[in-house]
DNA sequence: CCGATAACTTATCGGTGTTAGCTCACACGG
DNA sequence: CCGTGTGAGCTAACACCGATAAGTTATCGG
């Protein structure tokens, strides 16, 4: 919020207070990337002026286009983990908290579709190839390990079968991306109401991992 | 640094014979398309040097980038339709063949990358908003009626519960293409074994699906 | 042979991400 | 109190991109 749309004037930052600006170009970066809802039109240039700055200066606190619209994402991601986490917290049952994890997730994508396509639509970095990714620092690991506790749990209780559960929970993720991102990407395909498609993946996942 | 394929003046083409080029150039799409595996790397630019052309005639067979990218996958949607109903019509049993229509069409994203990044992880034209799309000629439409006559004759067969076919497909095409468009776009998760986790969602599919 | 026209080109526009090099104001050591 | 180092940001430019307007060339019917 405050929703500082400060734009002209911008007075340059004191001297230690440089990172301000790098503050105040993320926030820029997703109010773009909301309001006009297409990552096309948010261009360094575009992000720049509602910063109310020089294109250069953003090469200042990261070092290309794909760094910042990753930083972006990097909150957004910890927004989704904390929907998700809230959404199974709010239920006791472990079924049911696995199944409203999953609603909650395809609700954020439908909610941040191009937040969703960056985080999950599109190609990595791809620079590096000799630099096989941080596993670590992987974003949204930490969702996923989330997911992970929920479905253990689940085998625990009884409310679904044995199995590895990092095979299940994988399995789940596909399964709610695939529909979240086919929405996104396809929204002309004559879909059926989304409820009803949603009520019948997730059904046809619980009676497919249910203990025999 | 890019192999320039030899290119020299390209005789012109005779007089009723323009449309020669029309092929030439979707060869040359299809071309860099592989061959970069990178869709940013196919430019209107890099195509026409590779057709040995000038980037202006490629709108006298084309209106847009879009359209011409869009003809080249239509070619490539075909074949996926081709590759599913081969593989499908191999097998007697109808689950059988609903499962090999399934593996044909996880292959073929994973085969061709760029060519399913384009047919389903991005976004449509997005333009006109006010021509709702004709669904007669959606691409992809044929392949998406095959699997709903599929689905319905497993059904008929009694090797899926009754319900309703399209729903049940719509639902099947969101499984498949969750983990061909993640394994695209996520190459660098700690994926389990791909024929484990592949083998993992169709037997959760099949037994959330079959009858009571 | 002529002129209409199909098939293509040259030149250009406005846009993109990104880099090199400069300026200017502040903070601090002497 | 002043000189200077440097942080913070800017100007100008490069090399691309998709797309268009207007020109040129070669072929073919008559």
């Amino acid at each position: 919020m405050t929703s500082a749309p400060a734009q002209r004037p911008r007075a340059r930052a004191r001297r230690g207070q440089g990172e301000r600006l790098r503050e105040e170009i993320l926030e820029a970066t997703e109010r773009l990337l909301i309001q006009t809802g297409d990552q096309g039109a948010v261009s360094i240039r575009a992000i720049a002026e509602a910063a109310g700055v020089t294109p250069p200066s953003i090469y200042l606190h990261f070092a290309d286009k794909d760094e910042l619209l990753a930083a972006v994402c990097a909150v957004r991601f910890a927004e989704l983990d904390r929907c998700m986490t809230e959404a199974a917290a709010a239920v006791d049952d472990p079924l049911e908290a696995l199944r409203a994890r999953g609603l909650a997730y395809v609700q954020f994508g439908l909610e941040n579709p191009e937040h969703y396509r960056i985080l999950f639509m599109t190609r990595p970095v791809a620079g590096a190839a000799d630099n096989p990714v941080d596993l670590e620092h992987l974003p949204g690991l930490g969702a996923f390990g989330h997911l992970v506790e929920d479905v253990t749990r689940a085998m625990d209780a009884g409310a679904l079968a044995a199995a590895d559960p990092f095979l299940v929970a994988t399995g789940l993720w596909t399964g709610v991306h695939g529909i979240t991102s086919l929405l996104i990407a396809r929204p002309d395909f004559p879909w059926p109401p989304i409820e009803t498609l949603l009520a019948h993946i997730v059904d046809v996942s619980a009676r497919g991992l249910a203990p025999s």
